[in-house]
Parts: structure tokens; sequence; C-alpha cells
DNA sequence: TTACTTGCAAAAACTTTGCAGGCGC
DNA sequence: GCGCCTGCAAAGTTTTTGCAAGTAA
């Protein structure tokens, strides 16, 4: 992900890594305050702003996604860069990538019924990880 | 949608009547000022809180959905009742409802591959509508 | 009447911007 | 050393809350 930062043209900084990290160590959605909170672990004086600042460009890159919820839409997730797709888990927020969404039948059927000419998607699913279904 | 709302125990007041119709006129997503706009055309007492307001009520009800864009997510577009995805049009963000997302195969995987247990999803579409795509 | 609604104003929450100083390269 | 980065403070936005007055039933 540093790599990725760094082929990309952006040096690599204390607070950069700091964010990073505090994405990377995330199994689970975070939002900016969260990963100013575990950002501050590793670099104390790391300011909210440079959070917003690096995810924006993370996200740029494909490196991280914002994922989208009910209750608002402020939770990030580190990507493995290009398509994918993420499953949260409605109880611990704690999620997991997969690709290969074949959804191409369904765009075809799309666009036949409205005519719109389909270019991208966007797919969240929503369940309970392992952990917490296995605790009710 | 005034009827479910009514059955729902909620009153018929103008208020309402001016946002859900202000929602339901737009063919396209509509942000809560949109709405205060529109509805004020009808009611120009009408507030902002009220939008807010009836667009929880809307949604919690599956009359209106929340559409979640890269660049944010607070548009709303009126919703028929129960399960359904949206296209939205990228240039003019007029949008189309559809149903049958045949995801079936892809939740066995995920579930296969994460376990997760998927009790949920959302997925939208973006591309170009008829109009839009003709202007080019 | 009685409870539900409304809209104003204010507060809160969340993001972005301006800018002087700091740090990577 | 030069130019990209950073963080503080402040400004902007968007959404929520408190509350007295208004309205549906």
């Amino acid at each position: 992900m540093l790599a990725t930062l760094a082929e990309a043209g952006f040096s690599d900084t204390r607070a950069r890594r700091a964010v990073v990290d505090a994405l990377c160590e995330a199994d689970s959605g975070a939002s900016p305050a969260d990963l100013l909170a575990r950002g501050r672990s590793r670099h104390s004086r790391l300011g909210q702003v440079t959070v917003y600042r690096t995810l924006g460009i993370l996200e740029r890159l494909g490196l991280a996604r914002k994922l989208h919820q009910e209750d608002g839409c402020s939770l990030y997730a580190a990507s493995t860069r290009g398509h994918g797709h993420h499953v949260i888990c409605r109880t611990c927020r704690r999620v997991a990538e997969f690709e290969g969404c074949s959804i191409e039948k369904v765009l075809s059927s799309v666009t036949a019924r409205t005519g719109y000419t389909v270019e991208g998607h966007w797919l969240e699913l929503v369940g309970l990880c392992p952990a917490c279904r296995g605790k009710r």
C-alpha cells in the first residue's frame, strides 16, 4: 500500500504511514475519527485533517473503499486494488472483501428494461460474521 | 404513498404531502435541500427539518431510498415498497428502479469464501440514461 | 380536546479550506 | 534547499435537537 503511494508520486511520511497502518490493522469499517484515534497511537501529533486527506488519496488510488450503510456512509475499509466488494457485519462491523459479483445478467436485463447504459455498479452485503454468529 | 403513511399511523398533513409530492414528481435523485425548494412551491412555510423528518419516515416504511454515490450520499428517490434497486444517471441524476437482482449465486459463494451469513445487500448501478446518451 | 406535527433557532456533527511552519527527498 | 506535507484554527455544510405554537382527528 505504501509502495503504491510512492509509485503514484506521494512521499512516505510518518503521518501517512500512521493512517495507512491504522486502516490496515482494522479488520472492520473505520470512520475518520476512529482512524485518527488509532493513528495517534503511532504518531501522536496526527491531525484529523490529514486523515481525511490521506483517505482521499487512498480512495482515488483504489486502496481504500468507502462503505455505505443504512445509517450513514462514512466508514472506510482497506481494499485490494481494483474492482471488489465488501461484506460487512451488522453487529461488529468487521468486513471481508470479495471479488466476482456475477451481475452481468442483471445488467443486461436492466439495460433492456430501463434503457440506461450501465457503466458501473456498487454492491455491498450486510450480514453476520462467523464470530458474531457464534455469540448468539 | 400517502395511503401507506396513513395506514402506518401518521397523519396526513400539508407539510408531509408537500414533501411526498416533491419526491414523487422528481424522476431524479433529490437532496433534502432540493426537496425543500420543490416542496415550498406547494407549501411555502415548509421547513427543512420537516423534510428530514419526513424522509426518515418514508425510508423506514420503504417508500424512499437513499442513493449512495461516490461523492457523497444524500440523494433520495421514491421507491416502490419492498425490495428493489436503482440505476442512476451519472449526468442528470435521473433514476429508474428495477427489481430482480439475481445475486443468489454471489451470495452462496461469498458465504463459502468468507464465512459470513449474508442477510441483506445493497446494489446500485450508475450509467447514462437514454436522454443523456443521446445528447453526446 | 389531545396527541401528533411543525418550523424556527440553536446546537452538534462532519468536512473542507487557509496558511505558516515542518519534513521528505 | 525546494517543494510537498502537516496540523492548527477557522469556515462551511449538513443534520439533529429543544421547544412553543399549530393542526389533524
